[in-house]
RNA sequence: GUGGAUGUAGCUCAAUGGUAGAGCCCCGGUUUGUGGUACCGGUGGUUGUGGGUUCGAGUCCCAUCAUCCACCCCA
């Protein structure tokens, strides 16, 4: 165990390992969204903290006890973001694009929250996030959601389950929520303590408690979803008919809840039991009334976001690639010819690996170590005659080429198996 | 913020309160111009940290820190 300095509590390194099954997930949303005619966009980390109070509210207290922020040198008082869409909508606000129709969206990056870590929950952590701009309609939402479920296919990831649910809007969602408190009040007892405080609170999260005796009372609880005013329940209706033109499977679950007030209509999350407590893998829904809260024109808005790190922890290991040349320099008369060997092959499109030097048998060992395809051994005698000796690591064979050849050799060899998952045999 | 579990070599783990070990990894050798296998040798530890009990603590007690899991919260 090493001492000296450790990384701060609730932050990973990225690692070769983790890296490479991060660039997979990044590469396959690059993809996909970009079929959705989706633009990525690069923002801040560092927001005013204002943003998020005006956008998240005082309600909870996420704001004093769950955000990093300070006040700089200047006076500032700055955050670093907890999430994408505030700042996505500050940016496209001032860009000036609420004025350029509807607008399309995503981003990957670090968030930072400071909570307790847990399996799936880091301080440092990091999101695909994607918003859509300007759309009111279900049909857009079913897009969306047709999308994401296209981004994890693409990833290969199954055994997940999507599930979908009416959060109401300001027409109807506040006299539901009168419903709701009294129906609780009244089985207050049948609740656990933390439910009980939470009636008041956020009477809506005690829906998805987790505590047993608590989903018991709450069979009969009155739900959101029966009782949407007409424009909503039409809503909901469209887009579980789009959901099922595009054939995309999901159950109603109408427990899904949001804590914050600028969410409308759709609420839907993408679960998975294989990672405990914290199996929400991709979770979004619309947001029609944050635009207006952050100072802009009435906008509705509709997104998602997914945590890189769970989506990570789902991923097979993603193999190493491997040098397809290692370097093995014999004596120091043969150095400046193995050096500008090795930087022939490199223009010529090789990965190649320098192996260090000292005896023969120890660069060998390095080399097959580090699982590369082929040797290119450079000593006096090749060096006085220019060529190399090229040893084909999978057969053994070895024969004396020019570098020019090495590189084909090379490079037809790389067409011929799949470039990176050298095998060993 | 609350609760539980766990901290011994780079990694995975042993060690009745009585000399801190093994396997893997790494380095070297058997082979100073040829890899994998095998064999031989070697580097590497204030046992997370600080106190306490004891003739003696990796082991028992207290505190603290860290990690993991769950609660809370989940934008």
């Amino acid at each position: 165990m090493s001492k000296g300095f450790r990384r701060i509590r609730g932050v990973h390194d990225g690692l070769p390992d983790m890296v490479r099954r991060w660039r997979r997930i990044e590469e396959a949303a690059r993809d996909v969204f970009s079929r959705y005619a989706f633009a990525e966009v690069r923002l801040p980390v560092l927001e005013p903290t204002a943003l998020f109070v005006r956008s998240i509210g005082e309600a909870t207290d996420i704001v004093s006890k769950e955000m990093y922020h300070f006040v700089d040198q200047g006076g500032d008082d700055i955050c670093l973001r907890p999430e994408g869409t505030a700042g996505a909508v500050r940016a496209w606000l001032q860009a000036g694009l609420s004025r350029a129709g509807a607008t399309r969206w995503f981003y990957m990056g670090p968030m930072f929250r400071r909570e307790r870590p847990q399996k799936g929950r880091l301080r440092q952590f990091q999101q695909i996030g994607v918003e859509w701009f300007g759309v009111a309609g279900p049909v857009e939402d079913a897009e969306m959601l047709a999308m994401a479920h296209a981004f994890l296919h693409r990833l290969g990831l199954d055994g997940l389950r999507l599930e979908i649910n009416s959060l109401g809007c300001p027409a109807c969602r506040p006299a539901y929520r009168e419903r709701l408190v009294a129906w609780l009040s009244e089985r207050a007892d049948a609740l656990c303590d933390t439910c009980r405080e939470r009636i008041q609170s956020n009477p809506m999260r005690v829906l998805d408690c987790k505590v047993e005796a608590c989903q018991a009372a709450l069979a009969d609880a009155p739900e959101m979803i029966a009782h949407l005013c007409g424009d909503c329940a039409a809503h909901f209706a469209g887009l579980k008919e789009a959901l099922g033109a595009l054939e995309v499977a999901y159950v109603v679950n109408p427990r899904i809840v949001r804590g914050l007030d600028y969410y409308s209509r759709t609420a839907f999350e993408i679960v998975t039991d294989r990672l405990g407590a914290q199996g929400t893998v991709l979770a979004g829904g619309r947001y029609d009334g944050l635009v207006a809260e952050l100072g802009g024109p009435a906008t509705p808005a509709v997104g998602f976001a997914a945590g890189l790190e769970r989506l990570a922890m789902l991923l097979p290991e993603e193999p190493a690639e491997c040098p397809d040349v290692g370097v093995v320099a014999l004596g120091d008369a043969a150095l400046p010819h193995a050096l500008r060997a090795a930087r022939a092959l490199r223009e010529g499109g090789c990965s190649v690996l320098w192996c260090g030097g000292g005896s023969a048998r120890r660069q060998f060992k390095v080399a097959d170590r580090e699982g590369v395809r082929f040797v290119a051994v450079i000593g006096e005698d090749e060096a006085a005659a220019g060529r190399l000796a090229w040893k084909d690591m999978h057969s053994g064979e070895q024969r004396t080429l020019t570098v020019d050849e090495a590189i084909k050799a090379c490079r037809a060899a790389l067409r011929s198996t799949a470039r990176g998952i050298a095998s060993r045999p």
